[in-house]
DNA sequence: AGGCTGACTATACTTTTGTATAGTCAGGAA
DNA sequence: TTCCTGACTATACAAAAGTATAGTCAGCCT
């Protein structure tokens, strides 16, 4: 069982993934590093001493990160001062970081299931109601989509970049 | 703005993300070619050489993710034979496979807006409907959350493993 | 002026992930 | 019995990601 791959793309050998959005994706965050600093964006970490700590990295690769993360547009550098200290930059999260959250959560609920026995340290919640969140797939309509259900296609709006 | 840590998590200096699903996630499929594997297998691929060949891997790295992801379960193999030939072992996507199918087009849907100019060479669509398909994080009710929505709380179920 | 603090950088090394190229190996077909 | 094919393995190396430890540096406070 698989996707249903239509027109041109159902017979594999014909084609191969070029330009794919997912390699591009992974250029940006396809490390440990990178996906746990988002994580701790999502919690509300901003400081570049607590994201080092929390996630359990030297401060070689959360500067590193950190750095490649607000370059690449994830994260955004923004000052701050607390009482008696200096001023010096915070990272605060950006649009395009938060629309990874889906892809981190989906991670994330995966774990959850396979390594945790459905019983996981912490729970992720609509806070207004308690409810229990899931990332799913959906249709325009609303309706949920199974990987039997999902239909890949050629985009014919699609051009090869000239780069 | 961030999601809504809830109790004892609001204090992020009081505690740390031990035993998170994340970084279980990220040991099992936290490497670009685990995860390239995974969308061929979604794709309907499930032989070593065209598993190798398009996602453009070396045919060693090929064979040990191709082992490892089925070890830790996201793969299973079963034999096969096309006429003419011997019997021979494929690759075909288990229910933990294809339970990661939201963190993987997650990344996909992340790399068509940024990196594709929302015009990427693939569209993910209801087969049935040709409904755009996207990625969404829902309440069990069916309301969308947004991540100053979701709520992170401590689960009072949870019990520290004792390996 | 001197110390403190948080955000980094420098140097050196290890591990993981990946490339490149060649070779093995099972077993049905000719 | 020898050939062919697809699924691997062997050897050697390169590059990326990460560790460990120490040092720098800006600027506010005393």
């Amino acid at each position: 069982m698989s996707a249903v791959m239509e027109g041109p793309l159902a017979d594999l050998g014909s084609w191969k993934p070029d330009h794919c959005s997912l390699v591009k994706a992974l250029e940006i965050v396809g490390t440990r590093s990178a996906l746990l600093i988002l994580r701790e964006a999502y919690y509300g970490t901003t400081r570049f001493s607590a994201f080092a700590r929390r996630i359990g990295v030297t401060e070689r690769i959360a500067a590193q990160q950190l750095r490649h993360l607000t370059e690449a547009g994830l994260l955004a550098k923004r000052p701050y001062r607390d009482e008696g200290g200096r001023t010096r930059d915070e990272y605060g999260i950006t649009e395009m970081g938060r629309d990874l959250l889906p892809a981190v959560l989906g991670l994330m609920q995966w774990g959850d299931k396979y390594f945790q026995d459905d019983t996981p340290p912490l729970l992720y919640v609509e806070h207004e109601t308690g409810e229990a969140v899931t990332v799913e797939l959906r249709s325009d309509s609303g309706h949920r989509v199974e990987l039997e259900e999902l239909g890949v296609r050629l985009n014919p709006d699609w051009r090869p970049p000239r780069d």
